[in-house]
DNA sequence: TTTAGCAATCTACCCTTTCGAGTGCTAACA
DNA sequence: TGTTAGCACTCGAAAGGGTAGATTGCTAAA
């Protein structure tokens, strides 16, 4: 559907408002900030129109005019410029990363809470290692009598566990380290299942140990997953929230962090934006944009954004890109290079 | 202040009314759910004089009785009993805890959900190694060319940490390794200071190596310090927080997590219920009750519940003593035996 | 195609009234 | 002395009504 470019302004000008006010838009109102040239009746006009294609809605007759879903998304896709961030403000982001950074969850946390502090929305950062990430070394410790330290390394990032269902000596565990990685090494995550039929001939000796690290890179989608979600409470200052059903959908989608996750991962495109997500119930109320980031040209992760429909998409869009670059940039995975 | 019999059932009617209904109880309520021995009249007599000892408040002359602060406390010191959990719902906590937890942060998590489930409050579960940790061991493995692995055990667990800022051959860790235990084993990790001038001799050949393990061990009173904090939506179904500034206030509180382990980590008593956190901003409209647990008989953690001051205290209560009882059964930490 | 003018519509706000719940007080009773 | 019935009083919550102001859609003229 082409759109004149008078009423492409229009558009524009209702959204931007709507993002700054969160009110309905009057005809007055668009003419006094937008388009000085034109009579608020001739605006009616066109805003009339953009309703009829479903860009708009009134609240009621007497009110000004609010963007749909549909008026967002256009907005989005073919109306909207990503600013970007003055030098100032991205030095901004960057400083939070300067600080010392001791473990992935820091990361995370860090990443966050810088988005959400930056956008003044809810954020989540996520990670997680993909079947196809490549296994690059394998390090089996004795830390106690008891307890044995389980490091898988692979080119995106490594996988810990500390297990008391290994039983050997140092000696033993140091022979079984060096076959494991025999076997091992160079393969991908994801193979591990048809790995099992691999135990024969000396490995054998070993099976106990090798189940346990099969298993614990096995049958799991969650693997070395992490995840931070940080301003929650950012979203209690739009008024949108003040509506108690959509506050608990909401809160209750960002507690959930096994739905979260799922809407977080999509791989595939670096910046994808949701907008008042279609129908299903936990996220018709809000809109998500996130952008993926990448180990070793490998997407695992990826930064996101959540809040309400009237989103200032654009500073957000520019802001995760940020992000993710500084995610990229800085090395914190531990895959090698 | 000594009550008689009839006032403490009174007062504690009030109390249990109040916990249930969230709304003020009137004379005829009491009359009819708990004291039919007696008229409204008689028990309003009670209510004036409890109301002037400071017990109890009326939001406006024509309503009944609500508790104040002052009317929780007593009724949390003196006059509430802790009821035991039956066998099915002590069974219902202990389930959650039978699934494969792979690391802390999955326990904290999972304490912490469990609690928010069982109580409809928020929850907090916090565990960190204390200044008293004493070393058991090290281990530092080269784990690709640029990272080296740091794990250093403790009795309270251990601290691990990816690092890139230690170049040595895997000869050379090793022996660095050998010398490094020579010198701390045994020693707490609060003294790791006066630690700094032990290189002397052969062990400034691995003066970098030693510096980044002091480095990595003090100066941070956020030694592996890990923090879960689940059911904050909870809170969004108590009418309290209906008003805007007490939830904004509270959901702020469990966002800080800095603030929040100030807040938990008062080792020095089992069970520490605190009831509209005297005066101090943040605090004034919620409750907070924790109870520590330990490993190896030193407090390094404990478990909370954030919610209104109407709280089922007597419930609470139970189920923290539960879960930080299956928290310490369970050997989750890594602390020996 | 644009615009001025205008009746129509609807909310937000305020004021008033009513209704009912619950109290404190008084006086009588056991 | 402790308990209770009776009653006037208070106050908030809910409902009704009226006004002011914002903004529209439509009509007709420029």
């Amino acid at each position: 559907m082409k759109l004149s470019d008078r009423k492409k302004k229009i558009l524009s000008a209702v959204v931007d408002e709507s993002i700054s006010r969160g009110e309905p838009i009057s005809s007055k109102d668009i003419q006094e900030k937008y388009l000085s040239e034109y009579s608020p009746a001739t605006i009616r006009n066109e805003l009339m129109a953009l309703e009829e294609m479903g860009f708009l809605s009134q609240p009621h007759t007497s009110a000004g005019r609010v963007p749909t879903v549909e008026g967002y998304k256009k907005y989005v896709d073919e109306l909207m410029t990503i600013k970007r961030l003055s030098k100032k403000e991205a030095d901004l982001l960057k400083d939070g990363f300067n600080e010392r950074l001791l473990n992935l969850n820091d990361v995370l946390k860090k990443a966050a809470k810088t988005i959400s502090s930056a956008t003044n929305y809810a954020s989540v950062v996520y990670y997680g290692i993909t079947p196809s990430a490549v296994i690059e070394n394998i390090v089996l410790v004795k830390l106690t009598e008891k307890q044995t330290l389980v490091v898988v390394v692979t080119d995106q990032g490594s996988i810990k566990e500390e297990t008391n269902s290994i039983s050997a000596s140092e000696d033993e565990l140091l022979s079984a380290n060096k076959i494991l990685l025999n076997v091992l090494r160079g393969r991908k995550i994801g193979e591990m299942n048809e790995c099992r039929n691999l135990v024969t001939g000396e490995l054998l000796r070993y099976k106990t140990i090798f189940d346990c690290i099969i298993e614990l890179l096995t049958e799991r989608d969650d693997l070395a997953r992490n995840m931070a979600v940080e301003g929650k409470d950012n979203l209690l200052s739009y008024p949108e929230f003040q509506d108690q059903n959509k506050l608990k959908n909401t809160m209750h989608l960002l507690e959930r962090q096994d739905d979260l996750y799922k809407v977080m991962s999509d791989p595939n495109v670096e910046v994808s934006v949701r907008i008042g997500g279609d129908d299903e119930d936990d996220l018709k109320d809000v809109s998500i944009v996130t952008a993926t980031y990448k180990v070793n040209g490998k997407p695992i992760g990826s930064a996101g954004v959540v809040g309400p429909v009237r989103m200032d998409y654009s500073k957000v869009v520019s802001i995760l890109k940020n992000v993710t670059k500084l995610l990229e940039e800085n090395d914190f995975f531990g895959g090698n290079t």
